[in-house]
DNA sequence: CTCGTTTTGTTCTCCCGTTCACAAACTCCT
DNA sequence: AGGAGTTTGTGAACGGGAGAACAAAACGAG
């Protein structure tokens, strides 16, 4: 079932893939404070996690360590950004200028880690005399214009849920295949276009369900 | 292993909870198009889920639905919101408002899901005359005495990264046993104390790793 | 050169979650 | 009343990820 691709076929399980940006991050940490080698026990404490987990991680990027010794930061933190792919440049649009799509904008930290937010699109006239992080606001009409002429591939919708399933579908007719989606709504869209949601009230709901047993039965809370 | 708490002990699993608050918005959509009775498969659908996942999900919670007819919309509706806890009122704290806080101080979605925003806290001074969504922006230093006076027991922090631990620390302090994290830290927290991590980079980083592997292979996207 | 120490990379086992498949149960029609 | 058609609830198989444990490899001391 795996031989469709025979070689570089490097299939990183998904749990992995999603734990890799954040050893990204300690890595840079590390670096920032000068430490320039680390054990997988050092690391994997920086980030959070096991270091077992850690080590089988790091293994199917391959053999960056040296045993005995270590991991060099500044060698595994270019493999690592490398296999994201982070060491190109990502533009990405952004629709919704609400007050969500003004955080995004405006949050650094997409910047710093190789996105570059290439457009900022509303629909409503009124947002469009704006300049919001340096950034003219937009017509959502420009949409195709922009995704061409600047390569997009990663669409963010910061929309309210009403709109965003049309926003999504336009995106994906424009060519863009990665979506982040911020409205709470389910986007069903074809096959090779990736989503993924952040939905803030969700995880404040699922906060609420662990907090409404810690009130019923305490002490039951550490069993896992 | 599970004889610890006889009754009441409904353990539903990690995966399950998360889904309920998707279930539960689902369900609210159809109560508002006027659907009063709905089928695993329907419901399923505009989840976007699997019907044999749906059902056992809600078989965890009781029987709930009618065989060969479906669920009552606004009866499952209320048991899912009750066993997530969201009948009640959930006072919230919001620290740190810069972009993202403002957006989340602003944002409907909160109240609509029985979370009540009580307090916006900042540790910048030059932001203390602001008023944002109708309250005022306050010390950070009033933090033990509104945690006192409503009751709160769940947290969010905008903060900046480096500021992050110790708010979150000094919010365990104050009785604070929920929090959602939207800075790019990893936090240690004592048994006991829950912590939800919403990082808007890494999601980004995410997409760029699946992106970058559709430009190398086109086509062994939709095999899992 | 050899031995002990350290740390990685990997194997093995267990557990959680997903999915299939089917029996139980309810409605409707004749 | 009885049978056909639907839909839920659940038992069982299956796959993937987490963690423990260990062998392989590198370094340093003597």
């Amino acid at each position: 079932m795996t031989a469709r691709t025979p070689d570089s076929a490097r299939d990183i399980p998904e749990a992995t893939v999603a734990r890799l940006p954040v050893y990204l991050r300690a890595l840079t940490g590390l670096a920032e404070d000068g430490t320039t080698t680390c054990s997988s026990e050092e690391l994997a404490a920086t980030a959070g996690v096991n270091s077992a987990k850690l080590r089988k991680d790091l293994s199917y990027l391959g053999s960056y360590g040296t045993r005995g010794v270590g991991y060099d930061v500044e060698y595994l933190r270019y493999q690592i950004a490398r296999e994201i792919g982070v060491t190109q440049d990502w533009p990405v649009v952004i629709v919704g200028i609400g007050n969500l799509g003004h955080a995004l904008a405006n949050y650094s930290g997409f910047r710093s880690r190789g996105f570059r937010v290439v457009a900022l699109l509303d629909a409503d006239p009124s947002r469009h005399d704006e300049v919001v992080a340096g950034l003219d606001v937009r017509s959502f009409e420009d949409l195709e214009s922009i995704v061409a002429e600047h390569d997009v591939s990663i669409g963010v919708i910061a929309t309210p849920a009403v709109a965003a399933h049309a926003v999504a579908e336009r995106m994906v007719a424009a060519g863009i295949t990665s979506i982040l989606n911020f409205a709470p709504t389910v986007l069903s869209v074809p096959d090779g276009v990736d989503v993924r949601k952040v939905d803030l009230s969700i995880e404040l709901q699922i906060l609420a369900y662990h907090e409404q047993r810690k009130a019923v039965s305490p002490g039951s809370e550490d069993v896992s």
